[in-house]
DNA sequence: TTTCACCTTTACGTAAACGTCAACATTGGA
DNA sequence: TCCAATGTTGACGTTTACGTAAAGGTGAAA
């Protein structure tokens, strides 16, 4: 007899630090599955990890319809023709890109953070020195 | 006689693909702040860059609010006190750990990807083959 | 002079992503 | 047995980032 690790929704919200009102909206846009037990939600696996890959998603700006067509996109790799397959593939390479852009984007926001944090200890040490002469 | 480039609010809009809706918007949330001509916006070098970077930080999910916080942390660089210079220092270290966690988001999102398309790539052979095989 | 093209302000509308009650079920302890 | 914790389904409220008219000013070209 085999059992399957299960997670209730308050673990889940504790886990990722997100409100159960959270994982039901998600549910709710499709985002995740989770069974039943009488009312009671029980996630499994797989929407645990749906729901990190939800949350990983957001702190890149994805919205939840993106995160969805991803995951709709994976479901249907088994089973499509070869015209659907091409186009996954084709979607697939868009988002690549993307986050090629935004790959470029951080790095040059960081150099602007590390200009802007040079500035700002250069006028820091002024401010000390001045301290100190009048010390 | 000096003459510094400006530009109208068609133009920037044009420039970058924002509906000038989107340009008056941002100068409402303070983000940019264009001279005027009668009651016509002109926009200096200092806006445009301005404009580029609120875009910038839009593409990495940054709230314009944050954006403005950024500009007005850069803009106060030069005047603080001690105090209020070690403030900055610390904001914009939080924002490079922001930075830093987006990017390992973006490489594991990227394997995602990868790992998506190599298995689309493969059910696409099986596809393919099958129709040389009924051929 | 009229017709464009382009600019303005004011203001209501909207989609996304939840927050925040309300009202109720159920279940394991004191 | 009763209560506290945890769960549920509505349903309305809120913030962000604009969209979308409506109503009008302004200067150049035809």
């Amino acid at each position: 007899m085999i059992t399957i690790k299960t997670y209730s929704i308050s673990e889940l919200s504790k886990e990722f630090g997100v409100t159960t009102r959270t994982i039901r909206f998600y549910e709710q846009q499709g985002l995740i599955n989770p069974g039943r037990n009488g009312q009671t939600r029980i996630y499994s696996e797989k929407d645990r990890v749906r729901l990190m890959l939800t949350l990983r998603g957001k702190r890149l700006g994805f919205s939840l319809a993106e995160t969805k067509e991803l995951f709709d996109l994976y479901d249907s790799t088994l089973e499509g023709d070869e015209k659907q397959l091409k186009l996954i593939l084709g979607i697939l390479d868009e988002k690549r890109q993307e986050l090629e852009q935004q790959l470029q984007d951080i790095i040059k926001v960081r150099q602007e953070l590390d200009s802007v944090t040079d500035r700002c200890q250069k006028a820091l040490e002024v401010v000390v020195n001045k301290k100190q002469k009048s010390a």
